[in-house]
DNA sequence: ATGGAAATCGAACAGTGTGCGAGTGGATTT
DNA sequence: AAATCCACTCGCACACTGTTCGATTTCCAT
């Protein structure tokens, strides 16, 4: 039960819907493409509360049960979505296009992709993505990258990172988007109880204010677009200079280690033992 | 039930728990701190799942439908704790602290802070930070920012971006330690399950596998601290690249306007009109 | 046609968040 | 001293959740 969100029990060590082998399928009745598709369709048209084991059995025209022969329990269910909105966002060949824009394209897919399924956002800080299309997506990027000259260590530090600035870029993004959503109003109504609230809340802290007063004039979207891509912009200067490091490096036949950079403050995480 | 995950319907317009004021709690019963401190006493030894009212309610002596005086649902609750793990973490005075020095000590400290509650993290990407520790988190980076020479449209856009990082790099790494940590095993153990799954999942992208082959023998701890501060290093250095374009519009006299630049790809909220 | 496997389903269980109305206790007013 | 009021607590009930189990149906290979 939402066990998904953080979960406190894993049946088997690294049970993933991935690593089993799906059911052979070559019933008429349901199959485990239809009940993702039908899963899909109440989670973008109603949100996560609406889907219920219930509700897609019913809509699929079965009981609710008989889910479970195609699906060990409703985690896996939430894997295999997951999976399906990284699958919605395409890249180009990352033989014939530069990492600069390979960066931007996946950058501004994966955002789009997240827009268009907000609900995936808790699953992603919850459930490793292991699915074929999450695998595809930085299978490419990693390509891409080490194409330009990205060696080894820095080669997936720098996806990474990439990629944790678009989740956690758009998390807030789509909270904020969906409470505006929800409130039922639109327009000046809106804004004005939006404004009041913030007001409030931020009554203590006179920059704040002034930063939200500096937005109010302005098209909410267009702003967290073009602060989207500042942030991207900056990402990506850093990126220059790391691949930079790394040509320098390749150049002068210096293998790659892993910098010992991780100076000033540490968490308590920081300080294992190096092996 | 669950609805702070994609809050499906919202009772008011904008309803907080920080823009209503709270209750007068003057009775030596229960209070709203007490509360907050045992919701969170729950979280962080069990995790979510294992926060329920009832269960709330045993732990601090009452029934369950008692809470419902000092809140008004559980999403309020959620809010609490929430704001809760931002106090925190503690940052230096903004006018005495470079502001990359801030920026590190945010990052580690907030990721701190992340690792040591995970189950907030669905909870950021769901709803809006606005309680008095975020926004006490906010206001002094911005000071710090603002103090380095960072002018109005950018200065929020760093901030932000700067969050995000954090964010969305926690995330999954909190999604992959839990996963290891509820599987029951251990060491070697652990080690070969995870790499028999990984290498399962990644069966068709022999280049994911050969990261993963490289990291195997080294602390995944330390592999993961060393990413951070690689993608934290990435952020700074194009955080530098914009701060000195601020400096040089700020002593050419030229107004803040931002930048139209959201060229290239753009996603279907990119393109909203401009007021 | 028949045995067996594949798939579906209904009933039931333990659990969830929360609305409602009845109750409690202590302070304030008459 | 008695009555009133209000802050607060709480048990019951409702609708709903994910999932188990055993019985039942459906379908294919022999």
């Amino acid at each position: 039960m939402c066990e998904w969100i953080y979960a406190g029990t894993v049946k088997e060590p690294f049970s993933s819907v991935w690593t089993r082998e799906g059911r052979p399928a070559k019933s008429p009745g349901l199959s485990r493409d239809q009940i993702v598709r039908a899963a899909m369709e109440i989670l973008d048209a109603e949100g996560v509360d609406a889907l219920s084991m219930r509700r897609l059995g019913a809509k699929l025209g079965s009981g609710a049960t008989s889910l479970y022969w195609h699906i060990a329990h409703k985690d896996e269910l939430m894997e295999l979505v997951m999976d399906e909105v990284y699958g919605k966002v395409d890249l180009p060949d990352p033989e014939v296009t530069s990492w600069e824009d390979m960066a931007s394209i996946l950058a501004y897919g994966l955002r789009a992709a997240f827009v268009g399924h907000p609900w995936v956002i808790p699953l992603v800080g919850t459930m490793p993505s292991l699915g074929p299309n999450a695998m595809r997506m930085s299978s490419l990027m990693l390509r891409a990258f080490e194409r330009a000259g990205f060696t080894s260590p820095p080669l997936d530090y720098a996806v990474s990172t990439l990629l944790a600035f678009v989740l956690g870029w758009t998390g807030p993004e789509l909270a904020w988007r969906s409470t505006l959503a929800n409130s039922g109003m639109s327009g000046e109504e809106l804004d004005a109880a939006m404004m009041k609230t913030v007001r409030q809340a931020a009554r203590n802290h006179p920059d704040i204010l002034e930063r939200f007063d500096d937005y109010r004039v302005k098209d909410p979207d267009v702003v967290r677009a073009i602060a989207f891509d500042f942030g991207l912009t900056c990402l990506l200067d850093g990126l220059r200079v790391r691949l930079a490091e790394c040509r320098d490096r390749a150049g002068a036949g210096i293998p790659d280690t892993a910098s010992d950079a991780a100076s000033g403050v540490t968490s308590d995480t920081d300080r294992a033992p190096r092996t």
